[in-house]
DNA sequence: TCATAACTTGACGTGAACGTAAAGGGAAGC
DNA sequence: GCTTCCCTTTACGTTCACGTCAAGTTATGA
């Protein structure tokens, strides 16, 4: 099976319903240089190896990444002649890579955190005035519920 | 102090600075809708909420949100007509949205994780060959190394 | 064999988020 | 009064990541 994995390969259209993308943003990231699937006569194969750059490429772009970066980020990663010098350099860019992808992870924190609030709040106000307007969760809202000071906008400046 | 800050007033370069944004930026956000400062005679004067709400914006770009979604993140959170059917279906919405951000999040954690296999990776073959390009943490990269499998290239395909 | 579907390349279009002149107003300092 | 600086609006330009035809080629099934 790791066999088959590793051996099978991709229509072009297997690989957008699998990821569901399109057939148009994985030309587009061919032309970038992004992927680089074999040809049988001139319709593109994919083989795994392209199908895991691929999830990749999804995986920088909802993260916000763009195509460019993703474009270095692999090269870096697949470059064979490991020529120490650029190897240390790539180290530093990755460190930095890495302290921005912790400061989008506390953006992240911060927007579900002030998310939930606002859930909290508005299930609070639900329960109160239409609770058939909730939905299934009452347990997990009133749960919410109590962990809330009494009744707070949820949206005073945080400054 | 707090009546200080509520109170303040700031230039649209203040605001600019404290943030690292353009003017152009701020302008581009009033003209979608998103701040409404102020005018002192014709130049904007920007007080706590903007200021808030700028950062809110930042954030929101920073995640990867559009302008629009975040207009409408703060037109919600703005109602004061609370009514509770557009309540319950804002709160739905929140659901989901919080959903979207913790698979986002998930991304980031898995970007992270590979980037920091990445590093010590790198780590160790400089350790190996060249100890003089490490910069200074050798002791985290030794570390690092001792958990780390013997020789992996840390980018095989992990479908 | 013929249609139909799925693939291809190429070219132009598009929406978002600004950048970048161009042209001008108003206050501060010399 | 003149310069300088910061502010303003208007408007066109740009980059990115595709979408959307258009027109042609190849594989598949009735």
């Amino acid at each position: 099976m790791a066999i088959a994995d590793e051996h099978r390969t991709y229509s072009i259209r297997q690989l957008c319903r699998e990821f569901s993308a399109t057939a148009r943003a994985l030309r587009f990231y061919e032309d970038k240089g992004l992927l680089t699937p074999a040809r049988k006569g001139q319709t593109r194969v994919y083989d795994a190896r392209d199908r895991a750059r691929l999830k990749l490429i999804l995986r920088g772009r909802r993260i916000g990444f763009s195509l460019q970066e993703i474009r270095e980020m692999m090269d870096l990663y697949d470059r064979k002649d490991h020529n120490v010098h650029q190897m240390a350099i790539a180290l530093r860019r990755h460190r930095a890579q890495i302290e921005t992808l912790k400061q989008q992870r506390d953006d992240i924190d911060g927007a579900i955190q002030t998310a939930e609030e606002a859930c909290a709040w508005m299930e609070s106000k639900l329960l109160e005035h239409r609770p058939d307007l909730l939905p299934g969760a009452e347990a997990y809202a009133s749960v919410l519920k109590a962990h809330l000071n009494p009744d707070p906008h949820p949206f005073k400046a945080r400054a």
